[in-house]
DNA sequence: TAGTGGTCTAGACCACTAT
DNA sequence: TAGTGGTCTAGACCACTAA
């Protein structure tokens, strides 16, 4: 091996030397002080390469214990939380949507909880039907806190989507996200045009700003969507 | 606003400026010598706070061209890619599995085809159907290149799990990852207990080391499994 | 308490690219 | 070509925690 030069080729060697089951899993490996002297390098550019195997699960990193291989080196793999209009022009279709329900409501008793709010707390339910060159999409059943609108919503609404003009508008600082599979029920299939039963790849998003809930989102998918990501 | 001390504080402090539309959508930040002038730190230690941010989606940043808040400020998620028997163990279950069969075959095209093999080549499929507290939960269909396996399978087979195995020997280099949701065809029906067409949550990954295909395996998951994560 | 990672600094040079 | 981010250095101090 020749020195490697930067912290991507001390990854890459730290990486290599996993592979090779010089360090197995559960292993200690050396410090970032006899690393650098290894390699002929700061400490510093040890640290940056050993912290990003730290975050993509490759290495455990304790002050005072070391850092060892994890015992399961599973890479964690990123993804893009969707835009839906940028998500189907990505695919090359035009996107349109068409909106079907915008109201004060009482939510569900799970959309309440998820959000954290009193059962009885009227939020404003909004439910979108989106289209790929004019294909069913995605449908869109969304509940907001009609408390973090400070003036509403956009009067061009049918000229906008919501998810766009919330991302903008409503930076939030935390959220979770869950995906399942779903059998469509009747309404469902009704509004995405497939056979009730039919089996719907299911985001549900809930976002808070601080402690504040701002919205609980559920997309369902017209059948044949897939969600990719690389490692 | 009290000083920053700290990337993590100069980091939430860019978070809330962009929260505040102080910087909207696409606005040019100010570079990081300013910051670093402004919050009276090195700027190094702004250069950590932007390039998580980046890295998270929320900016954007280019040399010469300066930083500026993403269009489309949407969140990067990050989950783990599961090994089954601690994400079994992980929901207080205890983890089973029933090895359904092993056996050297010409993989379908579509497995060739994400693999970069020659249609024809011979593989090694592997059929496990794996329980939780007794109950089907997941179904694992593994097509593996033999040629990775320098010592074969190991002949406790039976008391180890393959995904576990590959994990621990095989690192990979690289792989991606779809989520989808399909129908359940007769044969999964009957291996989950479930009713033909019921949804299942379909997980497909495909993992190479270097330019050397590894395996490809697709899991199946009994009704009622979501896949979570936190932004 | 001592060892290890986490972070910061002040400065430097380099890489890329808008102009 | 000049401005901006990307990275590296040598050193320092701090925070956490295993022994």
């Amino acid at each position: 091996m020749s020195t490697p030069q930067g912290w991507e080729e001390i990854r890459a060697e730290v990486l290599r030397r996993i592979s090779r089951r010089d360090w197995p899993p559960g292993a200690i490996i050396p410090t970032e002080e006899q690393l650098a002297a290894e390699f002929g390098c700061a400490r510093a550019t040890v640290n940056r390469a050993l912290r990003e195997l730290a975050g993509a699960g490759v290495l455990e990193r304790r002050r005072k214990a070391g850092t060892r291989v994890a015992m399961y080196p599973a890479r964690r793999a990123t993804f893009e939380i969707p835009v839906i209009r940028l998500e189907v022009e990505g695919r090359g279709q035009r996107h349109s949507f068409r909106l079907l329900e915008q109201a004060e409501a009482v939510p569900p008793l799970a959309v309440a909880a998820r959000l954290g709010l009193a059962p009885g707390a009227r939020l404003l339910e909004v439910r979108t039907l989106h289209f790929a060159d004019g294909k069913p999409f995605l449908y869109e059943d969304r509940w907001l806190n009609p408390a973090v609108l400070p003036e509403g919503l956009p009067p061009d609404m049918q000229a906008t989507s919501l998810n766009e003009w919330l991302v903008k508008t409503v930076a939030y600082t935390y959220g979770d996200i869950a995906f399942s599979a779903e059998s469509a029920t009747p309404d469902e299939a009704a509004l995405l045009g497939v056979a009730p039963g039919a089996a719907l790849f299911v985001t549900e998003r809930t976002t808070w700003a601080g402690d504040q809930p701002i919205t609980s989102v559920r997309l369902a998918y017209a059948p044949g969507y897939r969600l990719r990501t690389v490692v």
